[in-house]
DNA sequence: TTCACTGCAAATCATTTGCAAGGCC
DNA sequence: GGCCTTGCAAATGATTTGCAGTGAA
């Protein structure tokens, strides 16, 4: 046994290169919904040979396979999650912070939904922006 | 008077230029969730001389001052929605489609939801995805 | 005349592709 | 040996920026 992330990617059918291992075991320790690029950056001092590519293909297989997920909550750049349960996220206008939102029933209600006649739903993906705490309070302050 | 999208903008204290009503006009007689780049394409032969930045820059103006929805559906490119009231969105991962949802009550309850401690909300999206009734029957038949 | 608006061309950013080298079964 | 992985460099696609010309108040 090497680690949880080596073993949860084998339980997902993936193959635990080193470099998949540390892509998985990053987003498993980083609560943060990082960008591809942000994790190649924050990787690569530890694994010099790590390529931008190779953190792209991994992050693309995590997210088919459903070991991690995939979300468009910024325009421009996929963030990842490495948590997979249901849960909705809440992005600061003002700062940029991406952050977990406690799943509510209302919220839960969501995943439940019944797709329409013929349609069929794979996921779900729930976004709320505004201000979180902080910049709320310095709204009111200082701006 | 001129038209419906000329008062539009104007009540959105838009100054409604020829370019912008054109846009604005576009997205209210379109339910497709076009991205920028659609919308260009399908001006241009009829207003020549319109340039992809100022559809990129009326879009943007739109989406900040509230007239229209900017729609992180797809990773890479917004989606704008002219249709400012609440409704969740319905991506098929198969043939592309986007369609609007049916507020249901399990949906509403979202727009409803109150902000943690602090925080405040400005908007909300909801996003499933999926198959549509067509892909649907597609994979079962033939793929 | 002044300032908002427009349009072109070049620049930027995230991501993908082509392809050769390396490694594992 | 053959196929899966990796990494580099170049390509692509969406969007933005710089800047000069245009037009409306």
């Amino acid at each position: 046994m090497f680690n949880k992330a080596y073993d949860y990617l084998s339980s997902y059918g993936i193959r635990p290169s080193l470099q998949r291992t540390a892509v998985m075991e990053y987003l498993m320790t980083h609560r943060t919904h990082p960008t591809a690029d942000k994790i190649y950056a924050d990787l690569a001092p530890q694994y010099p040979s790590l390529s931008r590519t190779t953190v792209y293909n991994t992050l693309t297989m995590l997210a088919e396979k459903g070991a991690a997920l995939a979300l468009d909550l910024d325009s421009g750049r996929l963030h990842y999650d490495g948590d997979t349960s249901p849960h909705a996220h809440f992005i600061c206008t003002r700062c940029g912070a991406i952050l977990d939102l406690e799943p509510s029933n209302d919220m839960m209600a969501m995943y439940a939904a019944k797709p329409p006649r013929g349609m069929s739903f794979t996921s779900v993906q729930l976004t709320y922006k505004g201000l979180c705490e902080k910049c709320n309070e310095a709204n009111g302050e200082v701006d």
